[in-house]
DNA sequence: GCAGTTGAACTGTACTACAGTTTGCTGCAT
DNA sequence: ATGCAGCAAACTGTAGTACAGTTCAACTGC
């Protein structure tokens, strides 16, 4: 092994380390939905300067996590019932067309274990766990697409919603997120095509219903 | 009316218009795949200051067509084997999954209306203009999923496709074309969802293949 | 109360500067 | 000729300053 493991040098701009740096507050509720990003305060406050910042965000809309309005500057996404709606559709629809093909063994095995890891978290009563478990095992599913490109759609859409789920801090118990999970799981495991999609319409139906609640 | 009509004042900024200019002239082939897009020589070239079109081009990314390289700026993004496959899998996957859903009659007038404009391009001799045409026929198709959301991501997929098809300069008679997507419209016409995803597995195959001859 | 005005705060853009990286070139050694 | 080291030019990444135009909220006069 060369003495040199692990090291490495800084292989990333200062823009790229301040938006994700401003991804992870925002995710955090830092910054509140419809909330605007100051490019001067926060340019004076990490002591960079406000060019720096602009593209940060700039690259910050990449992800979706902040829009620019036109002299006010970058703006945090806010939840509307039909943005909402709108996200739930696209993934209803991807993770439908997943599920009706006959999954991989290898696929198959990540998809138990992503409930599996969804299982444990639940019982370690980690929210923020759950959460991520919760999506991680939906990615799993739309991987049955066996499309890159629409593995990073899907992860772009997850970290929109995880983004409104902290936001609209989620009102469910852990051991009925995996009962939910545990029934598509089953429907996958038999092979049950109709009986997957069901629940998989089901499933989004009461998310985007309880959503809405919120809102 | 109003004596007003028509006068709107400028509501975009110069990065965005920039933007839009220059991805206008990358799709054009004024910059060649793996070509850098160099700021100095840009923006005194264009009269404009550098962070202008710093911020241009990280609005272009936003699009796809280049993407940064640490140290050597924009690099517009180049058609590879893989990329190239991965982008016609994503297409193959969604259009799949909306050509098995019953279309609403509006729906089903929208993909006639789209293939008869590729009838009449291809009549024309109009080879850009078919492209188009051809392009807006799918995505016509991918607007059965009734997902804003998809079809934005697949309207994104298609301007990546489409610079990726000028840059090939695709090979192939609008009869040819045309005649493709007959069966599939036919397909879809008589509601027989089985044979309509084979034949858009078989155009996206022959598609990809011819592709693939070109790289 | 309310429309109109004003001023502070902020964005959009330009210009300058410079350190650190790439990259092509030049001449030296082979 | 060929390969290589080292150098120089070209560029990017970032900082900092400046200023016109826009927003927005507080203030003013009615």
């Amino acid at each position: 092994m060369s003495a040199l493991e692990g090291l490495s040098v800084r292989r990333t701009t200062t823009a790229q380390q301040l938006a994700d740096g401003l991804a992870e507050r925002i995710m955090a509720g830092a910054f509140g939905p419809g909330d605007r990003l100051r490019e001067s305060a926060i340019a004076t406050e990490l002591g960079v300067a406000r060019n720096t910042i602009r593209e940060a965000v700039r690259i910050l809309e990449l992800t979706g996590l902040v829009r620019y309005e036109v002299n006010r500057g970058a703006v945090v996404i806010a939840p509307t019932r039909e943005k909402v709606e709108a996200l739930y559709t696209a993934r209803e629809r991807l993770e439908t067309a997943a599920i009706v093909r006959t999954p991989r063994p290898e696929q198959l095995d990540a998809i138990v274990k992503a409930f599996e890891e969804l299982e444990q978290a639940a019982r370690a009563g980690d929210a923020a766990l759950v959460v991520d478990r919760d999506l991680a095992f939906h990615q799993a599913i739309v991987a049955l697409l066996d499309s890159t490109r629409l593995d990073e759609f899907f992860a772009s859409l997850t970290q929109e919603l995880r983004f409104y789920l902290t936001v609209l801090s989620k009102s469910e118990t852990p051991e009925e997120v995996v009962a939910e999970h545990r029934l598509i799981l089953d429907a996958i495991r038999l092979g049950d095509h109709d009986r997957a999609v069901a629940e998989i319409r089901a499933h989004v139906e009461t998310s985007v219903h309880r959503l809405n609640e919120l809102l």
